[in-house]
DNA sequence: AATGGCCCCAACCGCCGTTTC
DNA sequence: AGAAACGGCGGTTGGGGCCAT
């Protein structure tokens, strides 16, 4: 790349207005061109900043706070499939970036791991383990819920919730996608230039939610694995 | 109150495959 | 056909916040 041009890009944590400016050049020209739109809308920003994002941040269709039970099951049996392929996992979470998946498996993987480790150990000492297991559990069950309050999202849905498993991977608000005060902003900022389009957008998405298929995937997923997929692709066409 | 260590996650980097011209 | 631009991906980094000391 031109040395001049690269020289006068800005780098690091996003602005506020960048991030309106962006989405409002996003919501006129579209998801794609990403260095003319970064051009174009006068942001000093790679367009694969600007990609980056509005695919891991801005855009209205991701989801925000902690994964759910349900989330962090289907990462952990997708991982033992597939390996670190995490965009390929990302697409069977809708609502949840490659990056973040990433994030958290990088975290909770070593968690687990730990834990795993000390059961082994203690099974060897003639102990079950069960009960580091349970313990490991409620701890990561108190985190996901601090977590949730720090963001001060409106609702947080116990995750042994059974709305919640009952509607799976299906919507944002069968998860208790909460609306965090930055989140409501950039929703503000998209209707606000093109209040229709957001409107449909939103009863697509309560569509393609299927919530009446009232599928536990969880408890299902690993015997009808094929099904599981198809589900899933469904949910993004 | 200061500080050092740890965790989390947004952002960046580099590579590679695909698309466009 | 080939070069350049674009977009996607996985790995890594850095900074802010939290907590224990």
């Amino acid at each position: 790349m031109d040395f001049k041009k690269e020289e006068t890009l800005r780098r690091g944590p996003w602005l506020e207005e960048e991030d309106e400016r962006l989405v409002k050049f996003i919501t006129l020209l579209g998801e794609r061109r990403w260095d003319s739109l970064a051009i174009v809308s006068g942001l000093k920003r790679s367009g694969k900043s600007c990609r980056l994002r509005w695919m891991n941040y801005l855009n209205p269709s991701l989801k925000r706070g902690p994964m759910s039970q349900e989330e962090e099951r289907i990462i952990f049996q997708l991982h033992a499939l597939w390996g670190n392929k995490w965009s390929k996992i990302a697409r069977r979470l809708p609502g949840r970036t490659d990056n973040e998946i990433k994030n958290f498996w990088r975290t909770h993987s070593r968690k687990k791991e730990e834990a795993q480790n000390y059961v082994k150990l203690f099974e060897f000492r003639g102990k079950t383990g069960e009960e580091l297991l349970h313990k490991y559990k409620e701890t990561e069950i108190t985190r996901t819920r601090t977590t949730s309050q720090e963001h001060g999202f409106d609702e947080v849905v116990s995750m042994e919730s059974a709305k919640e498993t009952n509607c799976g991977i299906c919507g944002r608000q069968s998860y208790g996608v909460m609306n965090s005060p930055y989140e409501n902003r950039i929703s503000d900022w998209i209707s606000e230039i093109s209040p229709d389009q957001s409107e449909a957008n939103l009863s697509e998405d309560h569509s393609s939610s299927s919530s009446e298929n009232n599928i536990n995937i969880g408890t299902w997923w690993f015997q009808e694995t094929r099904d599981f997929e198809e589900f899933s692709c469904s949910l993004w066409s």
